[in-house]
DNA sequence: GGGATTACGATACTATACGTCTCGATTTGT
DNA sequence: ACAAATCGAGACGTATAGTATCGTAATCCC
């Protein structure tokens, strides 16, 4: 099909050093097209908001790519690693400075809400979630992308206990915790939908707690 | 193999009166085995556990319950519901009452994690909520499940609320999602063990807020 | 420029598993 | 006795993961 497909060349930043994610990566003959790259994880993200992630099939990919199966597996070496990469390119928290720890916190989460949650994609959450659970190895190629996609969260913390807002000595994990889990509880386990107004509300309450006296 | 096996008969408790579970019980001929039931279940637990959701093939299970495949069938239409009935039996909150809704909530939270969530049966759990994302008649087999399994957390509120330590107005179903969300995330998304001793700081967390100014 | 090397898309192949079906034997109701 | 529905066992068709092999195309090294 194209040609001219050379670029920069600044994707597979491991080039030969053995990544942990390319099956292996020779320096003499062809070398690998990123178009084709490109095609297949578009072609993931694609099919995996169509049918989610448990119909999700090898095969599949390879036909709406254009590419050959071997194409793919001679880049991940199993459908995991392949979700997970083409996981990370799916919208994250995004960081939103309003000047108040409940001004971000509601704004991020809304933003992130629509962008994502609301979404087909979100589906790839449980389903590697799921994973995971059996497969170490998938806990370790997703903890650090986790993190990242987090990080905004855990910025706002830090900002507002900068700014004195918040204690200097409260767990920000545990707090971002609390921010996430009742939305992935309601979205993932409980299958609720969540309406984008519903976030303050939500950071309300965990701001201020579930104590109130009558 | 066996002899004896008629039983009180409560288990199938909608008999003939076509649940929505039952494949078709027909009311004439050999009745359908309650051993062979017991079986299948006990080994759709264990093979659970061990391999989890995704790897738990219904070969598998037959041959571990010593029945045939199609006695599997005959009950259940697929592998999901049968796993959803499995799930149907696995440890569940329960309720304790201590006097004061954070003793309450301590205690449930602490017997639940060492009970069930801090064993392999727990990968149920994520397994459910990824498949629920694209089968939506898995949601309406579960949803009374998870309610019944949650029921204990609320019922504390309840009481709290008529003790009169927390206001009548608080959303309980929202305040339950902030203590469950929380632990769901780190265990099933995170990937993180939560050692029992460490319920009491989450729990006090969601009841008087992340908010503490410096 | 030419040869070695590797990737390309396509497709045949093996192995596994779901869900259906049939088998002879067994257990019930009438 | 006879009909009906069960039992465990396993063959069968379909689908998919992952491997291997095809002839062709692109790039590196000499």
């Amino acid at each position: 099909m194209g040609s001219g497909e050379h670029s920069a060349g600044g994707v597979s930043g491991d080039a030969n050093g053995r990544g942990p994610e390319a099956v292996g990566t020779p320096s003499a003959g062809r070398p690998r097209s990123e178009e084709a790259h490109q095609a297949i994880l578009d072609a993931t993200l694609d099919l995996l908001s169509e049918v989610g992630f448990s119909a999700l099939t090898v095969e599949g990919v390879a036909s709406r790519a254009g590419v050959g199966k071997a194409t793919i597996y001679r880049r991940w070496p199993s459908k995991l690693p392949l979700v997970v990469e083409a996981f990370g390119r799916l919208p994250a928290f995004e960081d939103v400075d309003t000047g108040s720890l409940e001004g971000d916190l509601k704004a991020m989460l809304r933003q992130y809400l629509e962008n994502f949650l609301a979404t087909p994609l979100a589906t790839v959450y449980p389903s590697l979630a799921a994973e995971r659970s059996h497969n170490p190895e998938l806990g370790q190629l997703m903890d650090p992308l986790l993190r990242g996609r987090r990080r905004p969260l855990d910025a706002a913390f830090e900002r507002a206990q900068a700014r004195g807002e918040l204690a200097a000595d409260v767990d920000v994990e545990m707090a971002s915790d609390l921010i996430v889990g009742p939305v992935a509880v309601r979205l993932f386990f409980r299958g609720t939908t969540i309406h984008p107004d519903m976030v303050d509300g939500m950071v309300e309450l965990a701001l201020q707690g579930i104590r109130r006296p009558a």
